[in-house]
Formats: C-alpha cells, sequence, structure tokens
DNA sequence: GCCGTTTTCGGCCCGACTGTTTTCAGTCG
C-alpha cells in the first residue's frame, strides 16, 4: 500500500478510464487536439501497465510511457481525492446523456459531436428514436448501416439498464416460458408480474415455477446464470423465478398478475384453485384478463356482467398516421400502401412530416401538392377495394397555430396536430398550446400528447382533464400513439376520455413498413385502459372511415 | 501534455477495418 495520502482503491483500469472519458470529452469542447492524444495515450499506457499504481510513487508513475509529471499528478489527486478536477471541469459542462453516448460501442467523440451539435440530440432515448424515423441519414457521414448499427447498439445499453420496454422483452419471454415447459413435463410455468399485465415498461422477464430451475440447462449459453445482475438471464434479459407448490399456483400467479387495489376485492381463505378462471368464478366475477386488472371499478362492472369488448388486433381495419420517403419515412408511398393492402387492411393514411420539421424532411406546399397527385393515381389504380388517405401530421407551432396557409390545409381529406418543437413548455402554457390546436377546426386527430419517448425523456406536463374535455367539445380524436417508445397518450387517462366520448385512434407512426405492426403495442395499451372497439377510430371499415373523414 | 534533443521548444499523427465515399473519415484495439 503506498503512503496515507491514497485513500481510494482504484485498479489501473478504472484509472485509466478517466483519462479516456476525459480524452473524449476534451474532443467534445475541441481542446488542443495535441493534449487530447497524450491523455489518450496516458490511457492505453496505464490500461496495459504490470505494477499496481496504487502502490506506486510517483517517480515510478512518470516514468511510465506516455506519463509526465502531470498526469501523475492528476492520478495522485485521483487516488486521495476519489477526484480529477480536470475532468470534473468538463463533466460539468456535458450533458449526462452526451457522456452516456460516449459509452456506445461505434459512437465516438466524433460522431458524438455532430449527434449533440448538429442534429441536437441531447439523450441516448432521443437518439434511437431519431434512429427510427431515419433521421441520422440525412447527416455527412451517417448511412442507413451505421444508422442500423447505433440503434441496435443503443438498444442494447438502453436494455442493460434495469427497465426495459415490454415490446423489446415479450417475444424472448414467450420463448423462455415455451422452453421451460417441454424441458419440466408436468410443471406449471407462466409469465408472472408486470410483463403477464402488459405494463409499457417492466423490469425484466418474471416467472412463476413449480420447480426450481436447473443451473445451464441450455448448452446454447442463452439461459445463464448472471453474476452481476445477480439473476439468471435469457438472451441478455434478467429472468426472475418464483417457485410455488402445484397447489398454490394460481392463487401465486393471481396475486402477482393485478393492481394492489384490484386484489383487495379477493379473499384467500383458501388458495387452491385449479385455474385462474376458478379464482374469479368463486368471487361471482366475470373472467377478467390480466392486463385490464387495473382499477377495482372493473370488478363492480365484470359482477354486473356488465362485460366491454376489449379491442383486439384483429378489429383495426385501417392503419393511420405513417410516414414515406415525401418526409423521412424509410419506404416509399406506394410501397407503404402496397404492404398495408397485403396485410388485408382496408385503408392507409399518409401523414408526412408538415413544413416546419426541418430535421423530418418536412414537406413543402409544393410537395404536398405532389405527393397528392401521386395519391390520386394510385386510388384510382386501387378501385373500391383499398384507399390511401391524404393526411399531414401537421406541427403545432409554439403559439398552438398550424403549419400551412388554409388554401394548403383544405387539400387533406384530414390534419392529424402534433407538437415536435419546444417540449419544455410549463403545464399552463403547454395546454393552452394544445388547446389552440384542437380548436383549429382543420385539426381532427391530436398526435402523441405528451411527447413521451419512455425510458428517454417524460414528456411535457398537460393538464388531461381540460385537453381531454377540449377534444370532446371539438369532436376531436386522440391518438393513441402505438409506438412502443411512446405509447401516448398514456392508457390510465382512456377511462376519462371515452367517459367523454372522445374517440381514441390506434396509430403506429410507422416509418417502415415493418413499424406499421405496432399497432400490436397500442391495442395492448389500449386493452389496459379498458379501450373498447367502439371507441376506437381505426376499427372502423372503409365505408365508416370514409363517413367519419366526411363528417 | 509528453518527449527528446545536434537540449528547454517544436513535433507529436499506429494500422486495420468499416462504412460512406469516389479517395476518405472515424473508431477500435
Amino acid at each position: 500500500m503506498r503512503g496515507q495520502s491514497a485513500k481510494f482503491m482504484l485498479n489501473n483500469k478504472q484509472i485509466a478510464g478517466r483519462f479516456d472519458l476525459l480524452a473524449k470529452l476534451m474532443e467534445l469542447h475541441d481542446e488542443n487536439p495535441f493534449k487530447i492524444r497524450s491523455y489518450a495515450n496516458a490511457y492505453v499506457s496505464l490500461r496495459k501497465l504490470e505494477g499496481d499504481l496504487m502502490t506506486m510513487g510517483k517517480e515510478h508513475i512518470a516514468a511510465i510511457p506516455g506519463v509526465g509529471s502531470a498526469i501523475a499528478d492528476k492520478i495522485e489527486e485521483l487516488l486521495s481525492t476519489g477526484e480529477m478536477k480536470t475532468l470534473k471541469k468538463y463533466q460539468d459542462i456535458t450533458p449526462s446523456g452526451i457522456q452516456e453516448m460516449l459509452s456506445v460501442k461505434g459512437l465516438g467523440p466524433k460522431k458524438v459531436k455532430q449527434i449533440w451539435k448538429e442534429m441536437e440530440i441531447h439523450s441516448i432515448g432521443e437518439l434511437l428514436y431519431a434512429c427510427n424515423e431515419n433521421r441520422l441519414m440525412s447527416y455527412k457521414g451517417f448511412g442507413s448501416k451505421l444508422q442500423e448499427e447505433i440503434k441496435d447498439r443503443i438498444e442494447y445499453f438502453i436494455e442493460s439498464k434495469g427497465k426495459y420496454l415490454y415490446a423489446h422483452l415479450h417475444k424472448h419471454a414467450d420463448d423462455l416460458v415455451t422452453w421451460l415447459k417441454a424441458s419440466y413435463p408436468g410443471q406449471l410455468f407462466s409469465l408472472s408480474g408486470d410483463i403477464k399485465r402488459m405494463m409499457p415498461e417492466v423490469k425484466g422477464i418474471e416467472i412463476l415455477a413449480t420447480i426450481q430451475i436447473e443451473a445451464d440447462i441450455l448448452s446454447d449459453q442463452s439461459f445463464v446464470y448472471n453474476d452481476e445482475k445477480a439473476c439468471y438471464t435469457f438472451n441478455g434479459f434478467p429472468v426472475y423465478i418464483e417457485v410455488v407448490t402445484k397447489e398454490s399456483f394460481y392463487w401465486e400467479l393471481f396475486k402477482r398478475s393485478c393492481s394492489e387495489s384490484f386484489l383487495s376485492y379477493f379473499e384467500a381463505n383458501n388458495t387452491y384453485f385449479e385455474s385462474e378462471s376458478a379464482i374469479f368464478k368463486k368471487a361471482g366475477v366475470h373472467f377478467i384478463p390480466a392486463e385490464f386488472r387495473e382499477n377495482i371499478d372493473t370488478i363492480t362492472l365484470y359482477k354486473k356482467g356488465q362485460v366491454p369488448r376489449l379491442i383486439e388486433v384483429t378489429d383495426i381495419k385501417g392503419i393511420v398516421h405513417n410516414h414515406s420517403t415525401y418526409s423521412d419515412g424509410l419506404h416509399s408511398l406506394e410501397e407503404m400502401a402496397e404492404y398495408v393492402r397485403k396485410c388485408g387492411f382496408e385503408y392507409f393514411v399518409i401523414s408526412d412530416h408538415s413544413k416546419s420539421a426541418g430535421y423530418a424532411g418536412g414537406l413543402s406546399e409544393e410537395k404536398v401538392l405532389n405527393q397528392i397527385r401521386e395519391i390520386e393515381t394510385l386510388n384510382a389504380k386501387y378501385g373500391d377495394g383499398f384507399k390511401i388517405f391524404k393526411s399531414i401530421e401537421s406541427d403545432i407551432l409554439i403559439d398552438g397555430s398550424l403549419d400551412y396557409r388554409e388554401e394548403i390545409l383544405k387539400q387533406f381529406d384530414f390534419v392529424i396536430a402534433s407538437v415536435h418543437s419546444v417540449l419544455n413548455m410549463d403545464e399552463t402554457k403547454a395546454t393552452s398550446r394544445l388547446i389552440k390546436a384542437i380548436e383549429n377546426p382543420y385539426t381532427r386527430i391530436l398526435g402523441h400528447p405528451t411527447g413521451r419517448l419512455l425510458l428517454a425523456r417524460p414528456g411535457y406536463p398537460v393538464d388531461f382533464k381540460k385537453i381531454i374535455d377540449a377534444c370532446a367539445s371539438n369532436g376531436v380524436v386522440i391518438e393513441l400513439n402505438a409506438n412502443p417508445q411512446r405509447l401516448d397518450i398514456d392508457w390510465t387517462l382512456l377511462p376519462y376520455a371515452m367517459e367523454k366520448n372522445v374517440l381514441i385512434a390506434i396509430n403506429p407512426d410507422a416509418h417502415s413498413k415493418e413499424s406499421i405492426h405496432y399497432i400490436n403495442y397500442g391495442v395492448a395499451a389500449g386493452r389496459k385502459g379498458g379501450l373498447t372497439k367502439e371507441m376506437c377510430l381505426n376499427t372502423k371499415n372503409l365505408k365508416e372511415f370514409k363517413e367519419w373523414v366526411k363528417s
């Protein structure tokens, strides 16, 4: 052990890491490239150093190749105070999200700087969203492969941070349960907890079992014990397994698969049931699916036999709110429409970005007219069985007004109005901005009402009672944006919207053909909020939808 | 900030790989 000054336990790699970070941060701030290089050299040199820095004197440290007296001082400082002032200075002037980005593989200081300064993106979550909207590709040095690469790596990064999107986990979770059932015949396994309840965000794959799982039962290493996370992982996702007796299995499963208030209605004198249905039967309540076991009032309805017809994916008849290569989509208008048609839907609503959305290639008035002509040509080709509707995702400007002159707005079948800029307003301002947009006679749908990105940014605060009331009195539909990173409007607000007779549109906000299937997640969120087929806009068939457009 | 020297300032700038390019830039090890 070195002199009394060394109070902080740091190994060589940790110390080296500080200099790596320092070099990268300094590069972000355009410092002297040679100075930066020397810190980077010190990082390389310290990392592969054989002796232990904590036990070395300053003279020895300064004698390491690439380490001089200035860096030796910084190492001393680090070991005695746990901090390095120079490093802290740069950390203080760099947003934490930008610092986090530096730890994503494939992103070096040059690219991060471009993302920060040119694209004005400040967090990893925002960056992921920008990848999904193909926004990176329009910048010099970024192409489709790099964008895809960054996207994959960010997803991995986010997944390794303790909270996960339901959308990223559920397939793995289903696979795991299927595999467990096959591996242990006669035993019971089920998804449990938040993932069974289809919560938009979950902590991992929760499983209830009737037998202890053997370690290393899978030979391909997809299912292993992870010491760091102190749990099993499946394909890298944490798995939490609880073991109960066969007799109590369904009761224990039920207990873990509903909200606390919901559970309080049920008594557990006897915990032996042969299914979840049996629990409801004994309580005299119609069966309630796990995703809808939230509100205790639901039980009263089901007890009286007033069982709502919850929306299902197969109820969706048309795909609303989509982007094409006219703005920031990956596929052309025709490719998108054709894909939707082949999936068996009756209509497709194209709503590219409006002119203020410069970052997303928003449509100039001239491009709007071109697109409208192309839609008319395609519709002539399709005939009666399928129709493309002309829409626009119009930016709601700071003062709540829409983005085009009335002559242009008139050209669309209808307008979706969404906020994309100035996301930091307080509740009063944000609410009146939205209300002004809702009151605009051209607005038919309010897009992603809070602008939130799950696990990335919270969205601006909004007085939802006022917003829903305004939609009710202006006949405006509210979007449930089905992008699993948005799911905005939040499902908890659906009961109030339905009470006020406000229709909900489940929209994928698709920027590629495949992402129209986001509607699956929108439907799941809708079911959590008790959304019925009748209260959803795009369960209307083509004929009914045409009538809604005209109305 | 380090280094070396025809000593106290001026030069430092690996090499493979990949993706985005049409000859190069950024990242990683």
